[in-house]
Formats: C-alpha cells, sequence, structure tokens
DNA sequence: AAAGCATGAGAAAACGTTTGTTTTTATGCA
DNA sequence: TGCATAAAAACAAACGTTTTCTCATGCTTT
C-alpha cells in the first residue's frame, strides 16, 4: 500500500508537505504553493494513494466514530432510524459502528467497545427501561469523552442531562383523536397499551377536551379480534352509536379488525372508523386503506446523527421532540 | 486517558510485558507468569483502561472493519439482513460501518472509503445490476486485500469468483406452486414481476411439471386491484374453476386482493387461495392471514459475516444459497 | 561444576500519520 | 546591494500499540 513516503520520494518533497495536502482536515495555516498541491496531488492519484485512517486516528487523538445501538425488536422502526442515520453519516462521511441487542448486558459491551475508539459518539434507542444502571453506563461513556443522543425517552434524559430526539405520541394520539372528532364519532373506543402510554394519554385528554369519553374496550395483552369484532358489531346495530370510532393503538390491531369486519357487511370508514398507529409498511394495501399515524423515524435518525457531529464538533445541542403525521385513507 | 506506559510504570513492568497480557490477541509464544498476568490485569482494571483500537489498527496493519452497503430501498428485507449482520457481529466484537445508498457512485464512494480501514471485508447488497462498473470497482476492492461477500446474485457473482450469499427464489416460487396444487387448485394464476424473475419461473416450472397451465394474469408493474378482483369474481362464478389458485408475487399485492376480496362473498382460502411472498410485518394480521413465503434474510446476514470472517482470517468460504420458507396461514 | 535450556522480562524499533519548530527560499523595500 | 519579511518546505517528535531481539535468571543435564 502506497504511504506518504512513497509520494513524497516520487513527488519530490517532504511527507509533512505531502501530509497537508491530502489530509482531509489539515490543521489551520497550513500553507502551501498551489502548484505544489496539484503535483502532489496528481502524484497521489497516479500511485492510487488510500489514507490509512488507523494512522490518522491515532494521530488525531480519536476517531469521529459513531455507534449506534439499536434493539432487537420487530417492526420496521429500527430499520427506518439506522437507515437515516446511515444517509447522514455517508454525507459526512462517518465511519459508523453499529449493534444490535436488546440486553442491558449488551449495551455495556457496547458502550466500552465504543470507548475504545475514543472522541466517539453514540446514538442509542434502548428498548429497556432508563434505569440506574444505564444512567451509570451513560455518566461512565460521557466521562470517558464520549457524547451520546438518545431516541426517545426525553423527559427521563432531559433529567439526566441527556439530549434525546423523540416522537410526539401524545400528540400522534390527540391527532388520532381529532381525525374521529371531525368524522362525527358518536363513541370513542380503544386499546390501551402498556409499551406506548402517551398515544393513549394524548387519545384520550383530546377527546375529553372535546366534552366526550373514551372507552378502553381492553389492554392490548388480551387482545382478541373476534371478541372485539362480536363487540363492535353489538354496537354497531344501535344506530346511534354510529359512526363508531376506534383507536387500535398500533397497526397490527387495527388491520386484524378491518380485515375481519370486511366481511360482514359493515361500512369501514363510513358506520365504523378505524385507525392505527405506525403506518407499518403493508398498512397502505389493505382495504380501505388503513388510516395510521407515520413515525418520522428516518428524520430522527438524520437529526439525532447531526446533533452527534455538531457535540463532537464541540457545539451545542438541543432535545427535539419530533411531529408524527396522520396519515388519513379510507378506514377512517 | 490511561495507556499501557501508565499501567507499566503503575504496575513496575515494562509496556512490553504489559501488552502481551492486555493484548486481544497477542502473538504466539507470550509468555508472561501467571502472577504477573493477574496483577497487571488488576491494575489496568483498577486504573479503568481502555484500549486504543486505532493504535492497535495501526500497528496491526488493518483493522478487521466490515463494511455493509445496503440498498436504500423500502421493506423489511434490509432490517432484517443489518439486523442478522449486527447480532453476528456483536459477538465476534467486529467493528462496523454501515453504508445505505442506491447508486453506483454511492457504492464507489464506500469502496474506497472501506480500503482506507485496511485489511477489512465487505458485505454489498447493491440494488443495481451487476455490471461491468460495479466487477471493476469489486476487482480494485479486491486487489487491494479486501473480501467481499455479496447478497443475492449467486450466479452472476459465481462467475466473477465471488462469494455470495443467496436466497432461493426460484424454490421459493416452487413451494407456493406446490401449495397450491396440494390445495387443488383447477386454475393457476400469477402477477409476473420483473424484479423477481426467479420466484415467477419456480412458480410455473412446477405448475407446468404436474401437468397444469399456469395463466398470467398481468405484470406487476400494471397491477391493478379492482380489476384483477373483478376477473377473479368472474372466473369465480363457474364452479369448475374452483379453487382458483392465486400467486400475487409479493405480499402487497396479495394483501390488497384478500381485503378487497374479503366483502365480495367468497371464500378465500377454500373456494379462492392466495398466496404472496416475502412475509412483510403484517402479513399474519390480516384475515385470513396471508400464506407467504418467508425469506431468511437475518440467516443470510450472519452467514454473510461468519464467511467474511472466515475469509478476514485466512479461510476459505463457499457461496450459498438459502431456502426460503412456505408460511402456510389461511389464505391458501 | 560447567554447559545447555527453558522461561520470564525488558529495550527498542516500528506502523503511517499530524503538527510545532526550524530552515531555506523568494519577495519587497530602502 | 543588503536587509527585513513573508512564504514554502523540511525536520523531527510524537500518537499508543505490537513484536522482534536480547538479556537475565533459575533449572536440568552431562
Amino acid at each position: 500500500m502506497i504511504t506518504l513516503r512513497e509520494i513524497a520520494a516520487a513527488a519530490g518533497y517532504s511527507i509533512a508537505v505531502v501530509s497537508r495536502v491530502l489530509s482531509p482536515c489539515p490543521h489551520e495555516g497550513a500553507r502551501v504553493a498551489e502548484k505544489t498541491r496539484e503535483h502532489i496531488r496528481a502524484v497521489a492519484l497516479q500511485l492510487g494513494y488510500r489514507p490509512n485512517r488507523a494512522a490518522e486516528f491515532l494521530k488525531r487523538g480519536g476517531s469521529p466514530v459513531i455507534g449506534v445501538y439499536v434493539p432487537d425488536s420487530a417492526g420496521a422502526q429500527p430499520g427506518e432510524l439506522v437507515k437515516g442515520i446511515c444517509l447522514e453519516a455517508g454525507l459526512n462521511s462517518f465511519p459508523l459502528a453499529f449493534f444490535y441487542d436488546a440486553t442491558i448486558d449488551g449495551f455495556q459491551r457496547f458502550i466500552l467497545e465504543t470507548i475504545n475508539f475514543r472522541n466517539s459518539g453514540v446514538i442509542a434507542f434502548p428498548a429497556f427501561q432508563f434505569d440506574e444502571r444505564i444512567a451509570e453506563l451513560v455518566g461512565m461513556y460521557c466521562g470517558n469523552g464520549g457524547r451520546m443522543v438518545m431516541i426517545n425517552n426525553l423527559e427521563r434524559c432531559a433529567a439526566a442531562g441527556l439530549v434525546a430526539v423523540d416522537v410526539d405520541d401524545f400528540s400522534g394520539g390527540a391527532m388520532v383523536a381529532e381525525r374521529l372528532l371531525v368524522r362525527g364519532s358518536r363513541r370513542f373506543l380503544t386499546i390501551s397499551n402498556q409499551m406506548f402510554p402517551a398515544r393513549h394519554e394524548g387519545f384520550c385528554r383530546k377527546i375529553e377536551a372535546a366534552g366526550k369519553k373514551p372507552e378502553v374496550i381492553a389492554p392490548v395483552k388480551e387482545f382478541n379480534a373476534e371478541r372485539i369484532v362480536a363487540m363492535l358489531l353489538s354496537m354497531h346495530q344501535n344506530k346511534s352509536n354510529l359512526p363508531l370510532g376506534i383507536f387500535a393503538g398500533a397497526d397490527p390491531e387495527a388491520v386484524e379488525i378491518i380485515t375481519m369486519l370486511a366481511k360482514c357487511n359493515v361500512k369501514i370508514g363510513r358506520d365504523i372508523l378505524i385507525a392505527g398507529y405506525g403506518d407499518q409498511y403493508l398498512a397502505a394495501h389493505v382495504h380501505p386503506g388503513l388510516t395510521t399515524v407515520a413515525q418520522p423515524f428516518m428524520t430522527a435518525g438524520r437529526n439525532a446523527l447531526n446533533k452527534l457531529s455538531a457535540m463532537i464538533y464541540g457545539k451545542e445541542a438541543e432535545s427535539e421532540k419530533l411531529m408524527p403525521e396522520l396519515i388519513i385513507r379510507g378506514s377512517a
């Protein structure tokens, strides 16, 4: 492999000049004659020079490496997040290191290994509770010169003095409520989900603010599509209930209900309104299309990377709460 | 940050011994007394030593970095692949660098940057055609000491002398055909898809081998669910056609057809059989559940990483074609 | 008792950059 | 011409490891 030394020899200059010409970010006041620049660049190109990042990072005292910790869970969210981070990182040519796991031990290994790269940053999307052990690891990481941006958990992060990029589930729930209100729903049914209490809260507060009363038909743990469909059909008997407004809390439950109701001779999207949450891949392809809430996880990834980049380069960064988007389709 | 020098000073030994104790993979014949080992380890732990990877990689002549090139496309496949790679890499503590893009220029930048890390490996899942320009870049990468494992395109890769991990679309299509045959379908309808010709081939060959004739109802480009549903309903009039067997080529089209048919008073899964391909996230949640083909992209990721790891450590690795799995649900 | 041989530890030279300091060369001005 | 000054280039010391070679010690063997 070609090194600066060989280019220097071939071009008839010292290593120092060659470095100043070829370095990706040379220190200020590195003055090299334009003519020399061109010559050295030409020689480097001709010899097929590729800089040795390990050497550069060693000398510079660290690589601007960004570690990404993603939970090993299903659904499209981690994928979108990762994509956003990668797209933005590609623009900034940051090296990235990824780690999928769902355990605290995995998080610890990840943090320790990331420290080994010095001058690093971490984007963490932990699937587990932000508890004391996590706080301790985060503290250790930051104490060793690391910077961290968290995904979700904004309030908890703010308390711990951490920057976070969050997606506003409360507003998302409220958007669904608003849609069902606008469409004139008479009764408001919802499936509560322990995993995402904010969606539920946002939904219920909005319904209540309109002077109506949300009804929790079941917690998602006991979700049983047949039972719920039967319940809906019996409510459907009474015209004064229509249109029924159902917030399923998440797309899978909404799809189950819609597709089971489809054969029951009810007008979905008119007499029965159903909304999900998440805008998963196939949500647009059921009939009627599922009205749902799209979460900007790709944007979250991009923004998280930009914040981290700013922090690595010594600037300040602030937490951010991203607005989800209501996707209106035929089901509501 | 603590360095070997400081540990050496604190422990009362030379840097060399400390390195031999703490190095992640010390050269053979590095003999250190057990007592010394323990002492040095204790001191390192107490001082909170973290090895400097940049220095290690510089000295070792390269980092075993693995770059992953993923197409910037929708769907769950890249996500599953990435997850598999990450999980396996976590076990082997490989640093990973990711790059999402869909352009050849992006691929070129990716290849060049990966060379900069020396001693590297690449897992590439290119979304574009494997053409001459790609072959040239791959050649340049391997010429510079890189190793590459490709995802998909096994035949093309074999011709170019590259290792690939492929998923057997032909067999997947055949599995669908077999299922429809077993269920006694009288007519076999399929939607052809330019993107995945092998699925279609596998399906048709199997149907023909059974002495039946597959009918292509439309290319996916002109897919129109309403038109197809109308066509199915008219075929449905004639009892001698039943059960109809439909291979939609991909999940979205299958879901559209199923959910539109649901309100038409036909027995899906009995008189009309429908299968998709891909087992996307919501496929299990429509009613009836979508019979489809699950692609082992997570396994592909794991295996690709293991092969690459072997190659980096000087062993041989061979291409592999993974079998997809037919997921039988209510729709067929 | 002398020589041979493991074994454990240290000295020092790298690896390929970056960068502060010093030296050389070119330029401007009296 | 001579001197001050600025610009361009060279020198050399790092950065934190790994690893070859050398050396000292204690043990076994003739």
